[in-house]
DNA sequence: TAGCACAGTTGAACGTGTTCAACGTCACAT
DNA sequence: ATGTGACGTTGAACACGTTCAACTGTGCTA
């Protein structure tokens, strides 16, 4: 399961261990076993006797390279969000107004994990437990979350909008939490094709828009003050 | 303009099964053995067998009752939501501005489950799966979700502010979300007694109430309209 | 080549949530 | 008194995720 071709350091961000060819091998085939059998039959009735067998390895064997069953899910993970990024990179590089940027990255962030949604309704349990290293929240995915905050902050910073000087500072943090709310949302969306999910986007989005446009009006620049230090507070 | 809190049947939401004295003693001995084994060590940590064992029945019995582990954990929410109502009594029966009777309930939301923060933080995860029975949006806590709505209808109708009149409406569904934003928060929440959960509380209640305010001003109208509207479109 | 240290592998075993066929209990009609 | 049938109860059994002491293969050094 080769990475897709990091374009910076920014998509790198997870550090898989020096294996040897061997362990390697061991390590691809019980993860393509996984994922085969997580698409073909879903997450419940995937055992991990199952994995092992369609793998070619020992019940236990899996344990050596994955702690849990859980932690194989977490592989969809990781990838998306590099499938994410270069599926944003059309659109980052093109647009320049500042809504149909973080339309675009929205929806691409739903895209790439369309296939997945089962899968990340699962997954999702384990980024909403607090003490889950697994947590946005958690310091251990910090980097991840560096991540994507940094792609928010492409967004932002690639957008010709005029943008309060103060807002600018935060926004990328604050669109990365709106962005939460959008797959809490897409994770619980049984419609088909989660066009729900993208009609929220596609209604939220001008709305986000146009909140930030009124950070620039006068009568409302304590109440953006407020918001920005509270999320600071609340933060640490 | 406030009414006074009903004692009514807004309360009594838990539509207990007619039982005999008999299955009534055994399931109640479950249920309480259940709740406090839950409260003492979590929920991973509490065993079927466990709860079978205090409550002096067989292991099998329990399922008798309950149709699984997280079934119990609906008795939680439900003896939870009744003590949060309880201690909202006293607020919204004096109180009628709508920023204070806001705040009293939320914060005595936090109050009563204070003692549950460590097993809370611990079965999250499980409430925030999707496909869960314990997921909010489940349509196993439907009745659990109608009483909490029904709870800030109460804040809402019961408050002398002004509000705008479609808002006045959705309102109550609005600060159920709010409400379980602030939930979250708080399950994340490791601050000494909860500290920052109660500032989180105090510092967004006046951005609601201004909020609330704003949408009788004409130029914010439509947006307050959109947002209602998008609300009602997603729920659905 | 022999020995060594350690990465990699094994499958039985543990504790879990859950199920089920069998059994007990009790009000009530006959 | 004696079935009768629904309600209530039991504990062994099942499949699962996970663990672990023991084992095997591999690359290295002497």
């Amino acid at each position: 399961m080769a990475a897709p071709a990091a374009a910076g350091p920014t998509l790198t961000y997870v550090a898989e261990p020096d294996l040897t060819p061997r362990a390697e091998q061991t390590r691809t085939a019980i993860t393509e076993a996984a994922l085969r059998l997580f698409r073909e039959n879903g997450y419940e009735a995937t055992t991990m006797r199952a994995i092992a067998q369609q793998a070619g390895v020992s019940t236990g064997n899996a344990y050596y390279y994955f702690g849990s069953k859980e932690e194989l899910v977490q592989q969809f993970y990781e990838h998306s969000h590099a499938d994410h990024v270069a599926a944003c990179r059309a659109i980052l590089e093109t647009e320049t107004e500042f809504a149909p940027r973080l339309r675009g990255t929205l929806r691409a962030m739903i895209d790439v994990s369309g296939p997945y949604h089962g899968f990340a309704a699962r997954f999702f349990k384990h980024a909403a437990e607090p003490s889950s290293p697994l947590s946005p929240f958690s310091k251990e995915s910090s980097p991840a979350r560096e991540a994507a905050i940094a792609l928010f902050r492409e967004v932002v910073d690639g957008s010709s909008t005029r943008i309060d000087r103060e807002l600018r500072g935060q926004l990328p943090e604050l669109l990365w939490l709106y962005s939460l709310g959008v797959i809490l949302f897409w994770v619980h969306d049984t419609s088909p094709g989660c066009a729900k999910t993208y009609q929220l986007i596609d209604r939220t989005v001008p709305l986000a828009d146009r909140l930030v446009a009124l950070s620039r009006v006068r009568i409302l620049r304590s109440t953006i003050r407020e918001i920005i230090s509270i999320v600071a507070d609340m933060r640490s």
